[in-house]
DNA sequence: GTCTATAATAGGATAGAC
DNA sequence: GTCTATCCTATTATAGAC
């Protein structure tokens, strides 16, 4: 049956990324593995020649997602200039939440996470770490701070968004998100109103640095 | 056994606030019926004398613990002066994460949310529109707009804060979130900086008002 | 109104053929 | 490596005694 060398590699990936799909629009405990293996074109029993639980699989499906999520930013055709603007834009955006394209699990999953093992927490933190180095635009202790406060408002304007049962008041919300997000991005890249130093001489290379660390598999 | 008349409503406020613990601390799905009904001394045999499904008491929760904060917000010994920075503050405390106390099942929530019923989810939106309503200061349009910030990011904060495997980082998240909200509160209560208007002449009135909309049960 | 007992189902995980 | 078949447990919901 397998005639490809990397034939088993394949289909890991295949199950990987519809879990990652599934889980995100579903939480953990509405997917089965059946599901997932169907969706990925195998049958149940062959799920355990990849992986050796559920609950590894989420894991490995949230890091997947992630990596997909850094890939899409470090294409090619994407120039570096207003990156951090185009970032935010999409993450709070319509299509994000009802689009059929990967979801990040940072916001999709924000309150499934908590019931969950040692190894899934883990690497959601790893996750969410990572993000807050994209959007970070100076390495002092405020920059951080800022940080933080732009990543909890965009996991929480999409997590919020699509919980609502109201699309306009879901589209008001992620709008009002957006705009917050971007003044204050705005007012750091022109006029600094508050003193601080170390923020010019610094083109894309942390841009990079900074995308490394999201997703990175193992410490 | 029943010798009281009230034994019925005495029963069903075990269950409901039984359930709004259990399921703020655990989701939806990994809480069992047989579980709520032996932490509110009953057996399972007793529950489909209160509420016809395992959803129907999800909805029911969400509005008890609704009802519960805002019964709280409300006590006589509260008063009025600097209420609003200290519901922001004691919802972006620690104890609010692993406290005892009863979770807000909107930041516990929120992922669990987009999974459920209608009626589940336009309770859960009702009282969305609630706490946006208690963290407003001004009736116009900005007004709404930075209310609905500022609840973002508590819903946000306290859901990442709890999915986070590392404590340090949970309680710098949450200070920092704390910080973003009061310097705004505080914005807009000294000095004004931007050009707006009808923000003097109240006082504590619509305070109540606000309140009132949180966890209205019946539209 | 609460109990015990019992469907009926779903889903995670394993065994063994190919 | 993937398949089919099976075990086992957990859980919702109902039936009927008291």
């Amino acid at each position: 049956m397998s005639w490809s060398p990397d034939h088993k590699e394949r289909s890991r990936q295949r199950i990987l990324i519809t879990a990652a799909r599934l889980f995100a629009q579903q939480g953990f405990d509405k997917v089965s593995i059946d599901q997932v293996m169907s969706e990925a074109g195998m049958t149940r029993g062959a799920f355990y020649a990849h992986f050796s639980s559920k609950s590894e699989l989420y894991g490995e499906a949230i890091l997947a997602a992630a990596r997909n999520a850094r890939d899409s930013r470090l294409r090619p055709g994407a120039e570096p200039d207003k990156h951090l603007e185009r970032v935010v834009t999409a993450y709070l955006s319509g299509e994000h939440i009802s689009g059929d394209s990967l979801h990040c699990p940072l916001a999709f999953l924000v309150s499934d996470i908590a019931q969950r093992d040692e190894q899934v927490r883990d690497i959601w933190t790893r996750v969410f770490r990572g993000l807050v180095e994209v959007v970070r635009q100076e390495p002092d202790e405020q920059g951080y701070a800022r940080a933080l406060q732009r990543v909890v408002m965009m996991i929480g304007g999409v997590a919020v968004a699509r919980a609502l049962n109201d699309d306009s008041l879901s589209q008001t919300l992620l709008e009002t998100c957006r705009s917050a997000i971007l003044d204050d991005i705005l007012c750091r890249e022109s006029g600094d109103d508050h003193a601080d130093r170390a923020h010019n001489d610094e083109g894309k290379a942390p841009q990079v640095a900074r995308a490394e660390l999201l997703a990175e598999p193992a410490g």
